[in-house]
DNA sequence: GGCCAGGACACCA
DNA sequence: TGGTGTCATGGC
């Protein structure tokens, strides 16, 4: 069922392609964790916006992070919304990296769990860094995720995050980029729909939802 | 002008 | 454990 779904989804909207490892800053991982990060509940748009303010600045490198004021990469970050906090959370997040000694042995050697006890890494967060970043099979689970497999009637009621995210890794096989594609395809039919209305017509996945209209 | 976006956290009962 | 307030910019 979750594979017919997805295979729907790739259908209508095509591969996403989220965070392409060609361009941008090196090691791009890198560029992925701060996105991850700066993409709390903010429209990506804004990301990107942010995320160009610290390159043209030269303040997106682990090193230049630290070094920069607090003002200045409240600036920086400004255009993803909740700056203050973002900034606050880069400096942790950055200083918990260089903790083991540079962003190489931090991918290799960082646990799920090390991950969230960082201040501001929750559960999406730390499984977005580990799948798109670090390349380990965690299923990202997001508001969307919620919305979407509850109204179709395969999510129980009351499910938690650790919840929801077995449901997909123990009825999904491990492939990184079958839980890249689909998360990302995932948001892309959130995106399109209401919040508080029925999967609309054009949803690929109409004569799956038991609240069609 | 109101609603929402690729959440996390503190606080309360 | 579950609900609620807070953080904040920018697009539509």
């Amino acid at each position: 069922m979750l594979l017919e779904i997805y295979q729907r989804l790739l259908d209508s909207f095509g591969s996403q392609e989220w965070w392409p490892m060609e361009g941008g800053f090196e090691p791009r991982e890198w560029e992925v964790c701060l996105g991850a990060i700066l993409t709390q509940n903010t429209n990506w748009k804004n990301v990107e916006r942010a995320l160009e303010n610290l390159k043209k600045a030269g303040k997106i490198s682990p090193m230049n992070i630290l070094k920069a004021g607090k003002g200045e990469l409240e600036g920086l970050v400004r255009p993803s919304g909740y700056y203050k906090q973002k900034a606050v959370k880069l400096r942790d997040f950055t200083d918990f990296v260089l903790g083991f000694g540079g962003f190489r042995q931090f991918s290799k050697k960082v646990s799920r769990e090390a991950l969230l006890e960082v201040r501001g890494i929750g559960p999406e967060t730390a499984d977005s860094i580990l799948l798109y970043a670090l390349g380990r099979s965690c299923f990202v689970v997001d508001a969307y995720t919620r919305r979407v497999f509850s109204r179709l009637g395969l999510l129980k009621d009351g499910l938690d995050y650790e919840g929801i995210r077995r449901f997909f890794e123990e009825k999904l096989p491990k492939d990184i980029n079958l839980y890249k594609e689909y998360h990302a395809l995932i948001v892309e039919l959130g995106k399109r729909l209401c919040r508080n209305k029925p999967l609309c017509r054009e949803c690929p996945l109409d004569k799956q939802c038991k609240f069609r209209d």
